[in-house]
DNA sequence: TGGTGTTGTCTCTTGTAATGGACAAGTGTC
DNA sequence: GACACTTGTCCATTACAAGAGACAACACCA
């Protein structure tokens, strides 16, 4: 069971700002954002009453919202719940049809589980956790951590410590809530060492971690740049702890060389919107 | 080349009303909900001026909300041109996660393409046309007539009669534009025989066509059916238009099977919302 | 059956955002 | 360089929607 509110608040607040309370009268799209991002952290269908009051928001307000999104079929409602509509989905895949980055590193963890077998995926920072954006399970009966859209504490992760690359102390503290420092089986993450691991993460040009998601999985990760230098994703392999150093070596250099490549694709679009 | 007028007016109708001409003061979630219908119309990144002009919203207006829009995540900016942004594709994987039609019925595509390595698809009626929910390619090398979120003209398609069964000869006037009646060879197709057409597919429990979106292929359509026995989506195979008898036959059984049985989770999902 | 809490709708008021229009900063074109 | 046109920003105004609160319709329990 996962804390409603703390969800609430991290997706409410988009990058920085910490959530404005949802006083006053505010705008109804500021309403509707936050209403969608709700619904993204809850992660499932949802009363309309129940939305309401963990909004924070009036009832009134709520109810006229939600009927406006369902018309539209941004929103459903099923059994007097709603959720995400449709056309959210069809505008979802109208984004990974033409984003470069999400086609490319598409391709890239499809070629890398086809030649490997094993599990890869394609992750970035969203709402200061990291986001399966895309994932290709392996040949391998290996449980899958996690599933696409999931939103993850950083420090759990290989790709947490890329992604967090060139953020100095204050953003780390910042981005990353207190309660996403605590790993799934207790663990407390220190701010310090999570900073030294990020930083040898930069260095280094790739980060693996073991036992962190869980006792069994290792995770490789390595970087893909946009046009400026700065990490906008990550690559990388789910595999079972106990994987070879020869194994994971020859994972590492694939991985590293596609992050390359998707890299290449980000910095060749600057190329164009240059000339 | 696409008249990107006529696919902004069937975007912006939603279901019936023939698009409010977007006068006077508008709503702001009016506006958002005809941007939205646009871009996906248009399928491409688009400059804001241009956005403004084409839907005929003003332009300071425009630039509020798309600049709100960015900021919430919704919609990128790149190089001066705005499309869907990331936060979509994460509500577009919540909804096909949860959707019980669209989790069941794209289990049911996997399965129909693993087994007989042809290209399957989900398929619903969106706008007044026929979408691609779902695919998965087959192992043939046969071109792919086309992309999953992509919005064709129902007389092109197999489904598209079966996605008409039950409606009268008003509705079908109503929801088919001039503009979809003719074939992408120009041929047009006349509405007595659509509705013969329609009609058959609704007597059958099936539909074949042969040679409409292209000379070389051939649709075979099973329909699923809602809880209340409408059709609310169908499976299909696009196949080579010469495979044999013998061959569609057994495809269309399969598909037929998996229809059902995709049908019968609308069913069950029924039964527990009566409990 | 009455009591208590919830859900969903409706109305009225008032704060506020959508809009028209002015303006500055490009971008060609002759 | 002047001219025509476009792009993007910024106000002031006022039409309109956000919100408070009343109310009806249930649901649940004693």
């Amino acid at each position: 069971m996962q804390e409603p509110l703390v969800l609430q608040q991290q997706a409410g607040s988009a990058d920085r700002a910490p959530v404005p309370a949802a006083s006053s009268r505010e705008r109804s799209l500021d309403r509707v954002v936050q209403m969608l991002d709700f619904l993204h952290a809850h992660g499932s269908p949802i009363a309309v009453a129940e939305l309401s009051r963990q909004l924070g928001a009036p009832r009134s307000t709520t109810y006229n919202l939600v009927r406006s999104l369902t018309e539209a079929g941004l929103l459903e409602e099923t059994d007097g719940r709603v959720f995400f509509g449709k056309k959210l989905y069809l505008y979802g895949m109208d984004y990974s049809r033409e984003n470069a980055l999400v086609r490319r590193g598409r391709e890239a963890v499809d070629r890398l589980s086809r030649e490997t077998g094993e599990t890869a995926e394609l992750c970035t920072l969203q709402n200061g956790r990291y986001t399966i954006i895309y994932m290709c399970p392996g040949t391998r009966p290996f449980r899958i951590s996690s599933a696409v859209g999931l939103q993850i504490p950083l420090p759990w992760t290989a790709s947490g410590r890329l992604l967090l690359a060139g953020s100095d102390r204050a953003a780390v503290e910042a981005l990353v809530p207190e309660a996403d420092r605590f790993l799934p089986d207790g663990r407390r993450v220190e701010l310090d060492d999570f900073i030294a691991s990020i930083e040898e993460a930069d260095r280094l040009g790739y980060c693996i971690t073991s036992g962190l998601v869980d006792a069994v999985t290792m995770c490789l990760a390595a970087p893909v740049y946009d046009e400026k230098s700065r990490v906008e994703a990550t690559l990388c392999f789910v595999v079972p702890i106990d994987t070879s150093k020869t194994r994971t070596d020859e994972l590492l250099s694939r991985l590293l060389a596609e992050a390359r490549q998707v890299s290449l694709g980000s910095r060749e679009a600057q190329g164009r919107r240059g000339s």
